[in-house]
DNA sequence: GTTAATGTGGGAAACGATTTCCCATCACGA
DNA sequence: TCGTGATGGGAAATCGTTTCCCACATTAAC
């Protein structure tokens, strides 16, 4: 008592029964086998009687199974991220598991490297968010690890990394990029400038091929659009507006391929004294929760990205054991707003 | 090695030299212990070749400590934690260590169940962060289980809870307050209107108490304004001040105790057709970093949230042991932004 | 009235590491 | 040559659970 720990065996003893016995019957009766009542309720009262908690290393050690749950995200301040761990926590919480929060900090080598604990920890699943970038050595890597996982029994989802073997809940970012762009050519625009993130980053090269897609269907030519790549974050956006000003565009609609590059971009256009949407439409995609209250509000692709959490845990943590992968596709939602208007 | 796992003993084996041997290799060295440098290389070498991967639930149930590190948070969609869960999280990381998050969803007996899931799986720390409601019995429970997080080794640090025996960073709420109300008497403003939150969570309270004592030493009667209790989150802010506008409010001057509720009151007032700062100043308290971009920009008074979270995982993550808790104490900074202007 | 079937409980071997003893071996000085 | 340390390595206990297997009843079946 007084150094702290009660074990299963000193429960047995108080209860008069044998360590095998206790063990059956806090564990809720293992499949078919019976316990008397009267040696169950012996047992469950001086449990609760001495304070007894389970040591999960050595439950995890006996098992060979452990009740962690990995989450891996690039950076969990930025609010896409956050909402989808939202979403994947409430699950694993339901579920009554622990959930391992490991952030890559969009290092290459990273996600295998939290992998690898997770393997370590006996975890029982992980979801993977965020699309990484194509460099083709660490994918291999972390394929390689996804494939030991595995076959350690844990099991594995994606969100938005459509490129790897495992389950995975992907939003379909050609076709809501397409969307938009549409709509956006509809509102009249004819000349559009791109904040198109990284460039070996499938999220973003999607929603731009995308984009550039239902350009070519509209008969306009992709090429003579202007294209600016830089960081997939708020200040890469707001770095990128300026590059794109400084050196001239005859845009009239500028479609950054995610929020928060949407919301730098805004920022560095009211920093240049160019008016938006008056001067200069700005287009976004993912409809951030957090962003919503921006003036002028977004024009931007609406994704669920707390469900897409809750179904990629969902994926994982479910009873059934599918051999081949799954893939959900995700549909986004085209909102026009504020942020863009024909131009003039 | 079909089957998955690779274990010390199979290294031992292959090296030729025994399992001690192979774990006081692995260790780095046991203390005083050296190993042969020709074996030392012979078990890393065939641990490599291997691909060994020690279990860490077979190490935590040995050295009766694990690698993990709790963090609980209210919500982490939202901003405020997101932020400083980032911070947190690096400094885990940073020191080889595994993040545990756990959510409460502000359910006030949450807590304690997260701190029994973290003992049981003897965690090495834990960060406690947000508010909580000072409802007398769970706190009490949780101050029992914070005890026997200790007494099992466990360290514990709080962010925004004062009210714990436990290491804490703590903003002075109360201070930061006073300084924005001194800041916009100084603007001209009179009588403000209050968005204070839940009424017993503590750092709403010292952030309204900070507020009008500032008033009261500005000779204002703080009892003249307006006080609105509600929701901590967007929607509370956006739902307070509905009803304040509808019961009406002679306020040049709102003052919402966090970003995120000054957030939904300025959403509120544009639907409601109020000029901000036109008609009405706005005034929030954390400068949330993704609310930084809102228009009008935030007037409020600037935590370092990501800090606060590294110096928490600091504080329980650091060499020394201190007996008796610390407190750190974090400024607020003021900022005058565009929501707040001298009253017309 | 034996035998088989069933239901209950205990004993003891895993699980995979760490760590404490204890035993070789070797070198060195007396 | 014989202690006497020092040093490197192995055997085995230990951590707390789970679970396989066996023993003993009790009852059912023939």
């Amino acid at each position: 008592m007084s150094s702290g720990y009660v074990t299963l065996g000193q429960v047995a003893e108080a209860a008069g029964v044998s360590l095998a016995t206790a063990s059956r019957v806090l564990n809720g009766s293992t499949s078919t086998r019976q316990v008397g009542e009267e040696l169950r309720e012996r047992v469950t009262s001086s449990a609760r009687a001495l304070g007894y908690l389970p040591n999960a290393s050595a439950q995890s050690l006996a098992r060979n199974s452990s009740s962690l749950v990995g989450l891996v995200v690039h950076d969990i301040a930025d609010p896409y991220f956050s909402s989808v761990a939202a979403g994947v926590t409430q699950m694993v919480e339901e579920h009554g598991l622990v959930l391992v929060l490991g952030t890559t900090d969009r290092a290459p080598g990273k996600e295998s490297t939290i992998l690898a604990a997770l393997r370590s920890h006996r975890a029982k699943a992980v979801v993977l968010v965020g699309s990484r970038s194509t460099d083709a050595e660490s994918t291999e890597q972390l394929t390689r690890e996804i494939e030991m996982f595995r076959q350690q029994g844990g099991r594995v989802a994606c969100v938005s990394q459509p490129v790897l073997p495992a389950d995975t809940v992907c939003p379909d970012n050609h076709a809501g990029a397409a969307e938009l762009a549409r709509r956006l050519i509809e509102q009249g625009h004819r000349k559009f400038a791109l904040l198109a993130g990284p460039n070996n980053l499938s999220t973003a090269r999607e929603r731009m091929d995308g984009f550039h897609s239902a350009l070519a269907t509209a008969g306009l030519e992709p090429d003579h659009q202007d294209v600016m790549h830089g960081d997939f974050t708020r200040d890469g956006g707001y770095a990128s507006t300026e590059r794109l000003m400084k050196l001239g565009t005859e845009a009239t609609c500028l479609f950054a391929v995610n929020d928060v590059m949407a919301t730098g971009a805004i920022a560095a256009l009211r920093d240049l004294g160019v008016q938006v949407p008056g001067q200069l439409s700005v287009a976004g995609f993912d409809d951030i929760p957090t962003l919503r209250d921006l003036t002028p509000s977004l024009t931007t692709v609406r994704l669920p990205l707390e469900q897409m959490g809750r179904q990629a845990a969902e994926l994982v943590l479910g009873e059934e054991e599918h051999d081949e992968p799954r893939l959900i596709d995700v549909h986004g939602e085209v909102l026009i707003r504020e942020s863009t208007r024909p131009p003039t």
